[in-house]
RNA sequence: GGGCGAUUAGCUCAGAGGUAGAGCACUACCCUGACACGGUAGGAGUCACUGGUUCGAUUCCAGUAUCGCCCA
């Protein structure tokens, strides 16, 4: 075994490995509970980055310790076919080419998006492959195969017949970079700084008697006025109160406009004046509704001017806005600009201002899904941790608005309607009738059934949102609608779900809303919410900004399990975002680092347990240990253990998963590592020639590193699955098709649970630290051998201290080791010797010259005040009557015993600053 | 404007109503028979600020400040 662990074959070893055996492949008729989770599809054109690999280790690490706890487990892989991000790359390949989407015809462009998604969708799942991902790929899931495709259109349909999806002319969020309508979700609002405009409308029948002769308004969207229909006043306002009922007359278009009143104008905004653009503004549309207003679209889809915009028809919508401005200038008509901070929503695709467009898409009626959700909620389904979370879901749930399901693209799942052509003169108008069906004949039946035999149909041309089918995923990837699916019987509704809070709006919500109509139960009972990675300096990673951190060159550098640890490791706090220290010069990362260290600490653990396993070969036998042969130092450890098995288990069960991973890590270094493993250094050598009892002694120590060695591994291998395998076939010797994966969770034996003798052990190690301590600073040199005595009036500590001088001897390189009561020491001739005192524990090392005495006064004079301080606050805490009386018993007994011992400390202390001189 | 979170050692972060912990970094010593990706010892903090509750607050509550996120 070498000296440094090396995870490049290792971990390529056990992932084939695990992929011949089909290690993560369950059988609905497996024994166990089952348990099952779906991993959130990542975007099937992207490539792994750190959140990717961030929900990674939290899921495997949840699902493979649920394997080890016997379930029958299943973790379901699969992609998702990101309809607008694969529509832009292609499109921009085509641009490339000189060509567009129109002139290669759908079909053509199809092939070209499936032959790209074969080719980079293949990228993504071996990548996923390299973090050990214990997930079956047998069920590997994509949201366009054909059995998610019949899903995704039996729910269309069904909801359709429901009542649930409507279609209906609507102002809606269009993105003109991608020409398509986009949801409420995939809006951003960023703010930048823009203008407000102030012009002039001119009344039409001249000045009023008032002397009014124009209405001013501002807008921080000039093109838009070639739309206006109305302008509004608040009609408490009693600057225009004469006005209401008047016209104006449209600047360029000449159109007269009404002044009318509407209680939503802001008398205090600006003027208090408000154009009306019911065709392009969400606000103005309410107006517009209320006041039966025309709506006038003055722009094209692809964001220019159409020709209902007059002499600016043909120019973009920011060209028309400066144009606008300019010939409102030449009018006279433009009183005011000034600079202003507003928001304005951006498509989160296509990166550009979404436009505020009237046009006919399908809808789903949202507020009866969620109120079905909320009623579920109520019952705390699903859970969410940490709960917070709750809340926003919650509240996002409240008040929600129907959402837009078509996009007017073409990779994705057709939507399944079909317009009945021929009750339109061949020509697709917003009146022409149309079928929903499951397929082209069902709606050629339907369509006939209806209109005659003559009906002529024509399929839809836009797509489904991508999340309309992600929303189906816990149930459409186990076999539903075919509700007697083995899969679906057994692992459905799922257990647990674990994704980023930034997706709960998008997909979590969307997930139960879908559940909840088809299946009547929530999809998941737990939802477990993580933070996003970020990068140094504290940023979000992302593309446009070039600061992602690659997880396979960190995988390359580390190892995968090193990554991962380091990950879980870092998301104590749940639900909060982490922050990855990264040095982009060296490309390390300190926190990655530390976790390799630790994997290579388990290697020489193990590396250490191998070498002195002698000529003792493991069997299943090795493990039986009679409790009552053991040393102190044996019990110990096996205290440790148990109580470690039962912490972790708790937590990793509770998704405290970062405070599971600091404490096999705290087990492992300090407890097994650290003391345990230097403790019984000696007895594993103990020279020549053995005699009975120190060979029983020897295998004693041998079974019970083993049996430490081979339980740790198992509770470390959610977090460290190919290490963990590895080293864990090492210590058994068994065969390469025994996977530890598959093992069960070590037993947790109460019987080994000593608190007592745990407390002892730190009162030794103290003790022992307090010799070491003395020796440096002493300046003694670390081969030097003394005596050393301990001298304390405290039986127990001292019983301790008695049964384990070898022990302490070992560790403290001392050549003797004594335990003696103060009245001992009366008799005895003082010997000049370094002392040093920790509560009611002086050490004494006997030896002369070569001694650091300053140093020494310092220390103990630092003790004395340290000691004194202490003395003086537990007085005084004691001295307090209402303390003694509020205070529990226990507080107060700990207060007294604290007190002793300090006193006892300062006493001693000071009696060996005296001796020194 | 509404909501949520953060503020603890030089850095990154845990923590809990009873006088603060880890990793990294730092200092000193050590290539001791698993490991220098290591060992031993050490230095280091008014737990953001102001009030309140409490015998006792860094921890609970309210407010303030700074930073970040979400929603409108």
């Amino acid at each position: 075994m070498p000296k440094t662990y090396d995870p490049k074959g290792t971990e390529a070893r056990w992932q084939r490995l695990w992929d011949e055996l089909d290690a993560f492949k369950p059988d609905p008729n497996d024994p166990g509970e089952p348990f099952s989770l779906v991993i959130p599809p990542p975007n099937v054109t992207g490539s792994l980055h750190m959140g990717h690999a961030f929900n990674t280790a939290l899921i495997d690490t949840i699902v493979r310790f649920q394997r080890l706890k016997g379930k029958n487990v299943l973790c379901l892989p699969g992609t998702d076919h990101a309809s607008i991000a694969v529509q832009t790359i292609l499109e921009k390949q085509l641009k490339d080419e000189g060509i567009n989407r129109e002139q290669l015809g759908r079909e053509l462009f199809l092939k070209r998006a499936w032959d790209w998604k074969a080719e980079s969708g293949g990228k993504i799942v071996g990548q996923l492959r390299r973090l050990g991902y214990s997930v079956d790929w047998s069920r590997e899931r994509f949201t366009m195969d054909e059995r998610l495709s019949k899903a995704v259109s039996e729910a269309f349909v069904r909801l359709y017949e429901q009542g649930q999806i409507y279609r209906g002319e609507y102002l809606v969020n269009w993105c003109p970079a991608s020409e398509s309508a986009v949801s409420d979700l995939e809006v951003e609002m960023k703010e930048v700084d823009g203008f407000l405009w102030h012009f002039r409308y001119p009344l039409t029948n001249g000045p009023s008697e008032n002397g009014i002769t124009h209405l001013e308004v501002a807008t921080t969207r000039p093109e838009t006025m070639l739309g206006d229909v109305a302008v509004a006043v608040n009609p408490s306002d009693e600057r225009y109160q004469n006005l209401i009922g008047q016209t104006l007359i449209l600047p360029f278009i000449g159109r007269e406009i009404p002044v009318i009143a509407d209680d939503h104008v802001d008398r205090d905004f600006g003027t208090g004046c408000v154009k009306v653009t019911p065709a392009h503004d969400p606000n103005d549309f309410s107006i517009g509704q209320r006041h039966q207003l025309p709506q006038i679209t003055v722009m094209n889809k692809d964001g220019t001017m159409n020709k209902l915009a007059g002499q600016f028809e043909g120019l973009d919508r920011f060209e028309a806005r400066e144009a606008v401005v300019s010939a409102l200038k030449d009018l006279s008509l433009l009183s005011k600009v000034e600079p202003y901070k507003h928001t304005v929503p951006f498509s989160d695709r296509g990166k550009v201002p979404v436009e505020p467009l009237l046009s006919t898409q399908w809808f789903v009626r949202m507020q009866p899904m969620a109120d079905r959700c909320l009623a579920h909620l109520v019952k705390g389904e699903p859970k969410f941790v940490p709960a917070r979370w709750e809340k926003v879901y919650r509240d996002w749930l409240t008040g929600i608005r129907d959402w837009c399901i078509s996009r007017q693209l073409w990779w994705g799942h057709r939507i399944p309607a079909w317009f009945v052509i021929s009750e339109t003169d061949q020509r697709l108008t917003d009146e022409t009738p149309f079928v929903v069906a499951r397929s082209e004949a069902e709606a050629r039946c339907k369509a006939r059934e209806k209109f005659g035999d003559a009906a002529q149909i024509k399929q839809d041309e836009d797509v489904l949102d991508t999340w309309f089918s992600s929303g189906l995923w816990p149930f459409s990837t186990l076999g539903w609608p075919e509700e007697n699916h083995s899969d679906f019987n057994c692992w459905y509704p799922t257990n647990t779900l674990v994704t980023g809070f930034d997706i709960i709006f998008f997909w979590v919500a969307r997930m139960t809303m879908m559940a909840g109509s088809f299946t009547g139960r929530m999809p998941f009972s737990d939802v477990y919410i993580h933070g996003l990675v970020r990068d140094e300096h504290n940023r979000k990673m992302s593309k446009s900004l070039g600061n992602g951190i690659d997880p396979l060159s960190l995988i390359d550098r580390y190892g995968t399990d090193a990554l991962r640890f380091a990950l879980v490791k870092e998301v104590a706090g749940a639900g909060q975002d982490i922050r990855l220290d990264y040095d982009r010069n060296t490309e390390s990362s300190a926190t990655i680092e530390a976790s390799r260290n630790f994997a290579n600490k388990l290697w020489n653990a193990t590396r250490f347990a191998l070498i002195n396993l002698g000529n003792t070969t493991f069997d299943e036998t090795f493990e039986d240990l009679d409790l009552d042969q053991l040393q102190l130092a044996d019990k110990w450890i096996l205290s440790r253990l148990s109580r470690t098995n039962f912490e972790i288990s708790q937590r990793y069960s509770d998704y405290r998963l970062g405070e599971a991973a600091k404490g096999l890590y705290e087990f492992s270094w300090n407890d097994f590592c650290d003391w345990y493993l230097e403790l019984v250094k000696r007895r594993l050598n103990p020279g020549e020639s053995l005699t009975n009892h120190q060979e029983l002694d020897q295998k004693n120590a041998q079974k019970v590193i083993f049996k430490v060695l081979r339980e740790l591994l198992a509770m470390l291998h959610p977090l460290m699955p190919h290490l963990t395998e590895e080293l864990w076939h090492g210590v058994t010797g068994l065969s390469e098709d025994n996977l530890l994966a598959l093992q069960p969770w070590p037993d947790l034996k109460e019987e080994y649970l000593d608190k007592k003798l745990e407390n002892s052990f730190s009162e030794l190690f103290s003790s022992i630290r307090l010799v070491r301590n003395l020796r440096a600073e002493a300046g003694l040199k670390p081969s030097q051998k003394i005596p050393v005595c301990f001298i304390t009036k405290n039986n127990v500590l001292a019983e301790t201290l008695k049964k384990s001088t070898d022990d302490i001897q070992s560790l403290t390189r001392a050549n003797k080791v004594e335990v003696l009561h103060p009245q001992e020491l009366l008799g005895k001739p003082s010997i000049k010797a370094l002392a040093g005192v920790s509560g009611e524990l002086e050490v004494l090392l006997p030896i002369e010259g070569l001694v650091d005495l300053a140093a020494l006064r310092t220390r103990l004079e630092k003790d004395l005040s340290k000691a004194q301080k202490e003395i003086y606050s537990l007085s005084k805490r004691l001295e307090n009557k209402s303390f003694l009386d509020k205070a529990p018993q226990v507080v107060i007994e700990e207060c007294k015993v604290k007190l002793l011992a300090a006193k006892s400390q300062a006493n001693l202390v000071s009696k060996r600053i005296s001796g020194l001189d």
